[in-house]
DNA sequence: CCTACCGATCGGTAGG
DNA sequence: CCTACCGATCGGTAGG
């Protein structure tokens, strides 16, 4: 199992936090350049640093990847066993879940860039651990649309294509939403839910 | 404008081919581990060639990526062109034009590809000039959208939103698609079409 | 947190 | 199509 670096239990809170900012600032750079291309050079010049000096706050560049990754999977994961233990139909669970994904791609640069593009560069054992995470999210995401077809809710096909068709769709949203744009983030969610739930089609 | 390198012109018809092998497999290493986490070494072994020789097929690997992200580029805007030419409704064109998208990616590793993922890497002005056919692309779908929504095909909202969700719906499949699943590539088709024009949602 | 530096690997070339 | 090799850059370390 992931958990937090040992390192990481003997920093004060200032180094916490100045671990942090270096992480995040890697998440952005990961996401606009891959994480391949993002030299620990860059990486110093945008945190104001010598590389060398990176390594007072973090152990390596696979590090950082694996951090990010992992606290995104949690917390993906976290979400989904809250979800599953509510009283709703199918509709409504997958509504909340899609929900979240929006969300978090309009306020988090982490999360998308982390469960949908660079995660495959995370190094063994941590990609296995990471695929079985997302596997399972998957599955009970899978789960849930699978009862909304044998309740009627949903129209009946194989399930990968709803799946993986409701993962894909919001993925635009962490590259085009900036909070200046003339749509709320609020707005957006609910007219790609309806688009996702309802179609694009006028009836 | 993107014409084909001089020394194209001057190869044999063996030559190529060898040097549309050479491409195509640097398209699967590039959508597998990303353009910049493929080295030459690795395309070379791919190939069974040392990696000096490749230099006999390619001038650069970002000739490589160029070519790959400007005959997609390109396939996709003839595609626009003649769907502009039909008769039918936003609705039909926008059905064709997402069938499209899902045989291509069924069927050619380059397309996703360098339309989604990898395109980010070309240099200028190389990746201007790409970046304004795809916007040119862009467009030409939202024009499409926008007519069927003055029409009342289509649910009436900020058009980027179906834009980029349509486009977004069908990355997956690349991914996901291998010739011996279950599923026909023609009925995953019918049903991705239907997921998204009608939602998921049973009425 | 920096200067100085390491071995490995990168894309690519010379010459045959 | 190969061997041999280039300068640049990579992630990372030593030592202060």
């Amino acid at each position: 199992m992931f958990n937090h670096s040992l390192e990481t239990l003997f920093m004060s809170e200032a180094e916490k936090t100045k671990k942090q900012f270096v992480v995040e600032s890697a998440a952005r750079l990961f996401r606009d350049k891959g994480y391949s291309a993002t030299s620990m050079r860059d990486l110093a010049q945008a945190v104001d640093l010598k590389a060398s000096s990176l390594y007072n706050y973090i152990q390596s560049k696979s590090e950082i990847l694996r951090e990010i990754c992992f606290a995104n999977a949690h917390r993906f994961i976290e979400s989904m066993t809250q979800v599953e233990q509510l009283s709703g139909n199918a509709r409504e669970k997958i509504e909340v879940l899609l929900r979240l994904h929006i969300q978090v791609a309009t306020q988090d640069v982490t999360s998308v860039m982390a469960f949908n593009d660079e995660w495959r560069h995370l190094e063994e054992p941590f990609l296995s651990e990471f695929v079985a995470l997302r596997r399972d999210y998957e599955n009970r995401f899978r789960a849930i649309i699978e009862q909304g077809m044998r309740n009627g809710e949903f129209k009946v096909m194989d399930s990968s294509i709803p799946l993986f068709t409701l993962f894909s769709a919001v993925r635009w949203i962490h590259d085009w939403y900036k909070p200046n744009r003339s749509i709320t983030s609020a707005e957006l969610e609910n007219e790609v839910i309806r688009l996702l739930l309802e179609g694009i089609q006028e009836f």
